[in-house]
DNA sequence: GTAGGAAGCGGACCAAAGTCCGCTCAGCGG
DNA sequence: CCGCTGAGCGGACTTTGGTCCGCTTCCTAC
C-alpha cells in the first residue's frame, strides 16, 4: 500500500478492453461466453447480487480470464451496457431531430437527458455498476457525452464555458442521483424529465429573453424519448463510435 | 446472497452513529481515540491509502470496536469531517451576508457553491470516501445543503420545482466530479468557481426579483417549511446540524 | 462493597475484488 | 504431421470492508 495521496481509481484506467482484431479464438469464444453470462446475471439477479466469480462459474471459465479480459467490475459492467450504449449514440448522432441533429439546441440538449434517463430508468444499477469511483468520467460514453454537451453549449452561447458548464449538467444524469431519486425517494420518472427540462431551459435562455416565461410543461417534450433501444445494426461487443482520445491498450 | 435486484447500498444506511450522551466511559474514550487516528491517517497519507485495519490499530482497539461505533468506512470519513462541516453550515446560517443570510438568494447560492469547493479543495478525497455508493445523499451534511438550496431557489422562484433542481445543482458540486477535474484535468479552483458561477446566473436569472420580499433573517426561514413535498420523511439527517460556538472555517 | 446484567470489546471469520504464476494448448512454420 | 512457443488459462492467493460471538468490564442497584 502506498503511502502518499493519489487519485482514487482503484485499479487500471478503465480501458474498456477493445475486441482486438487478433485475438486467438478460444479468447474470443471466453469473452463471448463471459459477456452474455454477465449480462444474463445482471439481469436476472440484479448488478449488485453478481460477483465475478459468479460471471465467472457461469461462464465457465476462470476468475483469472474474466479480470483479464475486462479488467474490472465497472468495466464488464460497460461492456454489457455497450449495445444499448451504440444505438443511444446512434439516435444522437444520426437519428430523426429532436434528440439528433436538426433540433435548436435546446431542444437536442432537452431530449438528450431524457434519453439518457430513459436508459437509466431501465438499467440504472448496472450504470451505476459501471460508474464506481470515478470511472464514470474516464468511461467512452461519457466522453461522448461531454462532447455532444458541449458543443450544443457552445453553439447556442459561444460565450460560455461551455466544457465546464457539460460536465456540470451532466452531473445531473448520473446514475447515483437517479437511484436515489427515483427509488429512495420514489419520484416518478417524468418529475425527472420535468426537471431536466427546467435545468436545461435555464442553462439555455430560450430565444425569449423577457423573464416569467413559464418553460415547459410535463408533456409536451417527451415524445423526444428514445425510440427504444432496438436491434442496433450488427455490431457484435463494439465499442462505441466517436470514442474519446483516451483508451490505453492494457499490457 | 440475495437474488432480487434492490438498492444498491452496500450494508447499514449510514446512521452516522451519533454521540449518545448515555455511552459507557470506555466506549466514548475509545470514539475519541478511534476518530483522532483516523483524522490523523487520513490527513497524512490521503483517505484511499488507509485501511478500516490501519485505523484500529492506530487507536489501538479492534477492528469490531471501529465498525460498531461507526457503522461503515463511509460513515467514519463523516465523522473526521464533521468538524469542517459544522463550522460550514455555522456560516450558511449565520454568517454574514455574501453566504448567510442577508444576501439575494443568487449571490447566496453562488456563495454557497464556492464554499463548498473550497472545502473540496481541501478534503476532496475525504469527502469522496464519506459519499461512496449512495452514502451521499443519506448523509446528513447533505439534508441540509438540499433544504438550503431548495429554500434559494423556491425564494428566487416559486413557481419552480426547487427541491428537484436543487438535488440537480447540488450534483455539479460531487465529490468525484470535482476530483476528476481538479486532479485528472488539473483544472484550476478558479476555474470551478467560474463555472458554478455561470451555472447558478442561469439557474436564477433574473437580476433582482420582485423585490418586495425583505431578505430573511438568520432564525426563521431556515427553519421555517419544507417539510413537505410529499416525500418520505428520509431518516438521517438528525445530528450534526448547526450549533456549536465555533465558526471559524479554519481546519 | 458486591453482584448482576448488559454494554462493549476484539479478533476470528467471511465475501468479494483483484493479482500472480506455472501449466496448457492454439496456431504456425517447417 | 510434428514440434515449438507464447498467448491464454485458471485457481490459489492477497487485501480489505464488514460481521459475529464469546469474553470482559463498566455501571447500577442493593
Amino acid at each position: 500500500m502506498a503511502t502518499q495521496p493519489q487519485w482514487p481509481i482503484t485499479s487500471s484506467q478503465l480501458p474498456l478492453i477493445e475486441p482486438d482484431g487478433g485475438e486467438r479464438a478460444d479468447a474470443a469464444r471466453n469473452r463471448a461466453r463471459i459477456l452474455a453470462s454477465a449480462a444474463q446475471l445482471f439481469g436476472e439477479r440484479g448488478a449488485d447480487c453478481v460477483s465475478m466469480d459468479d460471471v465467472a462459474d457461469a461462464a465457465g471459465v476462470g476468475k483469472g480470464t474474466v479480470f483479464r479480459r475486462f479488467g474490472s467490475r465497472a468495466a464488464l459492467a460497460q461492456a454489457v451496457l455497450s449495445e444499448h450504449e451504440r444505438a443511444f449514440q446512434e439516435h444522437i448522432i444520426r437519428g430523426d431531430p429532436p434528440l439528433g441533429p436538426g433540433a435548436a439546441p435546446r431542444e437536442r440538449l432537452t431530449a438528450f437527458g431524457e434519453g439518457v434517463l430513459d436508459q437509466l430508468d431501465r438499467h440504472a444499477m448496472l450504470v451505476a455498476a459501471a460508474e464506481v469511483g470515478g470511472a464514470r468520467f474516464l468511461s467512452a460514453p461519457y466522453g461522448v457525452y461531454r462532447l455532444h454537451v458541449t458543443l450544443l453549449l457552445r453553439e447556442a452561447d459561444p460565450d460560455c464555458d461551455a466544457e465546464l458548464l457539460a460536465e456540470l449538467l451532466l452531473a445531473a444524469l448520473g446514475a447515483d442521483l437517479f437511484l436515489y431519486l427515483r427509488h429512495m425517494r420514489s419520484l416518478p420518472l417524468e418529475r425527472l424529465k420535468s426537471s431536466w427540462r427546467q435545468l436545461v431551459c435555464r442553462a439555455i435562455p430560450g430565444a425569449v429573453p423577457p423573464a416569467s416565461a413559464e418553460p415547459m410543461r410535463p408533456g409536451d417534450a417527451d415524445k423526444a424519448a428514445l425510440p427504444a433501444a432496438g436491434e442496433p445494426p450488427l455490431a457484435a461487443a463494439g465499442e462505441p463510435p466517436l470514442a474519446a482520445g483516451d483508451a490505453s491498450p492494457q499490457p
